[in-house]
DNA sequence: CGGACTATTGAGACTCCTCAACTAACGTGG
DNA sequence: CCACGTTAGTTGAGGAGTCTCAATAGTCCG
């Protein structure tokens, strides 16, 4: 759907993490035509379907993923039957992190998913060679990285609401394939609950009051409009 | 102090984040003595006395850092005045991330460390020419996602006694330095909680129940011994 | 159209936060 | 060496916010 100006094959993208270039200055970094030609000949394209899960806590790890296009999430259960989401992953972002050769936590996709799977025996001389596609891996985990601790600074706050209006901002900062002031939301209540740590009705209800002080208004269950910015800003700003 | 066995230089260490070896193995990736002294031909040597700032959140971003001994903390002062601390670094981390060429958050020690100043104008190069030493990095970076991730994790906890509990084994992760059941806690009750996102009163009634139910008694206010290690594990376990 | 899942709303219990007073530890200077 | 002031840490009471349990509405899909 979104496809319209997306290349076929695997890419990532990230903010450049280190101090270069003009301070202040926006850099991105994306793949160049090779390397994503590069990527592209050791990846193999997995079409996923809604709640497909690509792999499991504890498996062994033979690939890395990237997702092209969709979404998905990562959990971990608990022994309690609680549910923890550490991450969304929306286009080219890269999953598929292990500890001691095994995955850490479960994937599973959101919607329609394409993802690119490469075989970790394969990439990992690509990347003692070619240490431009390295210098992408690196800067774009790095990039999650910063990602991880943002969110790790909304889930200490007080507020449902507070914590609500940071993940909204940074739905807003991953997928802007959105038009103007509009956001798709392709996970469940219960899904947002999981990941910021509250439960679903207090997600529920952290809603209900953002769009009765005028904040936001629901287009469907899944699309949120912004309504009155300055607010948001206001709330999502961490006070 | 804990110079014995270290070699003067900077070096990282972290395990390997992707699935190589045999399932279940642990392996860990330390700098060789070449690629030691490539590093320290680029760095500075700093000696940093307690609660030394070596830079600002904001500040242009010129060099990134690894510590060589001691502690530090990286945190943000939110418009509020509260105070979050996104991490502590100890022996072999890595520092000094930006966004946009400048730092995003401000790092200051918490002992007498030492640490290793790379300027990243002669630090990228290196990288983009040595694709080993590069590895290393994006190993260690990786690692450092994850324990994000498990610090989001302990954050969504409910109770502050399950909090600190994650937050103590944590630490034993990191500064393997000590001996048996003993864990020192180079920051205040007050940098505990920023960290963990309580209020530093919720902090210390944690830390007396603890010592109230026999789980962990302290020598001193910053150093624990663990008593009842099985109950810690329990607690810190999430359910 | 029916059924199952998702989302909303309400009432009471629980936990932590705030405010405040107090104690302990530390370093400094007389 | 001791007195003092400052900082760090402990403990108590009341209030705010969320969680749980439960019942009700809404939505999607077959």
């Amino acid at each position: 759907m979104h496809q319209t100006s997306r290349v076929p094959g695997p890419s990532l993208r990230a903010v450049v993490p280190f101090g270069l270039g003009d301070p202040g200055k926006v850099m991105r970094r994306l793949l160049t035509p090779r390397q994503q030609r590069t990527l592209a000949a050791l990846a193999t394209r997995i079409n996923a379907e809604p709640r497909q899960i690509l792999y499991r806590e504890g498996a062994p790890a033979g690939s890395i993923f990237i997702c092209g296009d969709g979404a998905l999430k990562a959990f971990r259960d608990l022994p309690s039957g609680k549910r923890r989401i550490l991450a969304f992953m929306f286009a080219d972002d890269a999953f598929g992190l292990a500890e001691n050769g095994r995955y850490v936590n479960t994937v599973q996709a959101l919607k329609k998913t394409t993802c690119y799977r490469i075989a970790i025996e394969a990439l990992v001389p690509v990347l003692q060679q070619d240490a431009e596609l390295q210098w992408h891996f690196l800067c774009k985990i790095t990039h999650e990285l910063r990602e991880s601790q943002r969110r790790a600074l909304a889930v200490g706050r007080r507020s449902a609401t507070g914590r609500f209006a940071m993940f909204l901002k940074m739905l807003e900062r991953r997928t802007q394939e959105s038009p103007k002031n509009s956001i798709s939301l392709p996970m469940s209540r219960s899904e947002i609950a999981d990941y910021l740590g509250l439960s679903l009705e207090s997600v529920s209800r952290a809603t209900a009051q953002l769009v009765r002080e005028q904040v936001i208004e629901f287009r469907g269950a899944h699309e949120v409009r912004v309504i009155d910015r300055p607010k948001l800003e206001k709330l999502a700003s961490n006070l």
